[in-house]
DNA sequence: CCGAATCCCTAGTAAAATGGTAGGGATTCG
DNA sequence: CGAATCCCTACCATTTTACTAGGGATTCGG
């Protein structure tokens, strides 16, 4: 029941090319560098995010990658059922399981919660709470 | 972001012993075959719910499992928890990570959102489900 | 058109987790 | 005593996880 770091790894990055809103090609170095991911791994998990559309790339000198749509149309759950694969809680129909089971019903309870979670959480959201809480964090930031 | 098929054998094992209100001992023998779960896999299962304090045991002719607290007392997290162990979903906090990341209040969201069904989801509440839907499954059970 | 920088693609791999199985020992009870 | 049951330790095959290695394909400034 928790994420891959694969997983978060793929919303560290995502989060990183929303962070700087220019549609500028980022480095995958640049990407390793700043949130401390191993960079051959993060190549695997760029060209996974980019497979699902979710990024785009150029090569060469001044090459990168960017972010395919706007943040604001990129949730938490795009990139995590990207990378880990749709994630029921339990394979339905369990195979041997009588049909008049009681669970699937609490499974689907379970997904709808998470899903309220995850599938409304943009990386707009995200960038904006964390802007929000660097200007709290911070009080003495001016005068 | 799954449940392993442990964890959903221990849940149909405690379920099974739920039906039947009676504090009578089930064999181990008998939940595999009523719930189609291999029946060594299964002891193993039995015993680290035991270990947990939610079954207690008898060995002998009439032995068996039972429950050891009522079942409106034992929640589908309870269980899950003893087996999966507790799932944050992400390991928090992330070793590298900069400490003003917007992901750990994500993730509490996620992690509320999942215990608002499964720590309030009771064996006493999936039993009595399930007998509800039964009725209505078969309406023509009488006259 | 050269060559440097970058993404792209295929493999391989050590360690851990998963989903079991095997075999026998310890208790209980008639 | 002996049959039935739980209890305990060990083992094991397969899959998944979290990477690493090595080089090929593009792009672009010059």
């Amino acid at each position: 029941m928790d994420v891959s770091v694969k997983g978060e790894y793929a919303l560290r990055a995502v989060f990183e090319l929303s962070r700087q809103g220019r549609p500028e090609p980022v480095k995958i170095a640049k990407i390793a560098e700043r949130q401390k991911i191993p960079q051959k791994f993060l190549e695997m998990i760029l060209a996974q995010l980019k497979q699902g559309g979710y990024l785009g790339s150029r090569r060469g000198v001044d090459g990168g990658y960017f972010l395919a749509r706007p943040p604001d149309q990129i949730t938490v759950g795009d990139i995590l059922r990207q990378i880990d694969g749709p994630f029921q809680p339990a394979k339905r129909p369990f195979a041997d399981e009588p049909t008049d089971s009681p669970f699937p019903e609490m499974w689907d309870r379970v997904e709808r919660a998470l899903s309220c979670v995850i599938d409304r959480t943009t990386f707009a959201d995200l960038v904006e709470r964390w802007r929000q809480r660097r200007v709290k964090g911070i009080p003495n930031w001016q005068i």
